[in-house]
DNA sequence: TGTACATCAGTGAACGCGCGTTCACTGATGTAC
DNA sequence: TGTACATCAGTGAACGCGCGTTCACTGATGTAC
């Protein structure tokens, strides 16, 4: 039995440092990973990583899912380190934990919210993890909209499908906002992955020359367009 | 003379005839591309693609420039064809657009907007196409702004170097756009990114099931939000 | 207009390489009695 | 506690495949006189 278990540990271990090492080689080879490649890097013969994942897209699922984890483990912690009440400085060390994980994981980013893998299929699970990021969000208005600290807006309700829409994706995460302002943070959102996504993929090259500091900015301005405040 | 332009032509078919079948090849290889699977399809030999193209960088290039290309005509199209002075509608002109181009072409959009490939550099002449569609967005703003219908709003001014890259990107475009409209104009174009990349790439699965819907009602909010009006 | 020559498109073989996955194997580590 | 057996990690060879690029070549098309 503790026999058994170091075995476990050991087995476990291995498998982190295959997927740290696949982890670095997304840099070079991006989604299409090479098996041999990390083997080589691991001392290993390329069969030995059978051992571990059945086959290489299993390898890439296990890192897809980290990925989804630690972005979502991050933005947990961030908002947890700001009173629940302080909503705009919340939503602020959200955002900001956000960029700085995809900017100090550019690969793992792209892994996640770039291009889809051509024939890759993502499995439930990782679907799952992909949630946990925006119930952090979807938390914060709830939490302003039960304290009556949400700033009401004046915005034209949305056509029936959305509503429909945004009622579903609001019943799970954040039911007492009302829907114009799961719409403004449905936006805001998207405009905080907008925003990363183009900084990370180098779409704001010859453009923003400071990020960081615009990126603080636009989000200090979508706090005020969901109505929050500290 | 005569027969050398014939020549000529037939070889600009020829290499469009290339692009057209790799771009179809996108869909499936992803920006990982096989020349030899190009040249099969065109029932060549693949050493032939070479008399075209000098290598397979080459031949993306092509792709990447014809996407930004065809992004930038659509913008530039789907703006001229609305009255200039109806300034909102000229926004969701290009908005809408800018979607329908994406959603009709997924893998060209993610070789442009998507994870960038891995080992490969971008030369100049894509960057400035790639421009194309923003100076679109840029124009209507001007506009407005010079005929007194831009509706002012009341941010605080952007920190320092933000501002001076605002100052920078707004005087090519948008000379006459104050600082904080600008500011809002580029988050607005970070969204409609971000909503495009959202869709397109996979990530409203199991959120949003009727994204054009939704897609228009958030870029109708986008042009309140800019102070446009029509 | 007719002919000699130059240009060019496409061929086919070859180079050297890397890949994912399978399989029979060795030897070490753990389990059961 | 000691031994026979089962489990498991890692090896090394092999399979069948695909890739980008080079090169000497053939034959058709265009150019110049």
């Amino acid at each position: 039995m503790k026999a058994n278990s170091i075995r476990a540990r050991v087995r476990a271990e291995m498998t982190d440092e295959i997927k740290e090492i696949a982890r670095r080689h997304l840099a070079t080879d991006g989604a299409n990973l090479s098996l041999r490649a990390v083997a080589r890097d691991l001392g290993m013969v390329s069969s030995a990583i059978y051992r571990y994942f059945p086959s290489r897209d299993d390898l890439l699922t296990a890192l897809i899912l980290d990925a989804y984890n630690a972005l979502g483990e991050t933005a947990e912690k961030a908002v947890s380190a700001v009173p629940p009440e302080a909503h705009a400085s919340r939503w602020l060390a959200v955002a900001s934990a956000v960029r700085e994980w995809a900017v100090g994981h550019p690969h793992e980013y792209a892994l996640i919210y770039g291009s889809p893998v051509p024939g890759y299929r993502a499995p439930e699970d990782t679907v799952a993890a992909g949630t946990r990021a925006v119930t952090v969000l979807g938390g914060i208005l709830q939490h302003a909209a039960v304290t009556g600290t949400l700033a009401p807006n004046d915005d034209p309700p949305p056509p029936p499908d959305s509503a429909a829409d945004l009622q579903r994706v609001g019943s799970v995460i954040a039911p007492d906002v009302p829907l114009t302002a799961l719409a403004r943070g449905l936006s805001t959102w998207v405009t905080l992955f907008g925003q990363v996504s183009f900084e990370v993929f180098g779409q704001l090259r010859n453009a923003i020359e400071h990020p960081a500091e615009f990126f603080t900015h636009q989000m200090r301005a979508q706090a005020v367009y969901l109505g929050l405040s500290d």
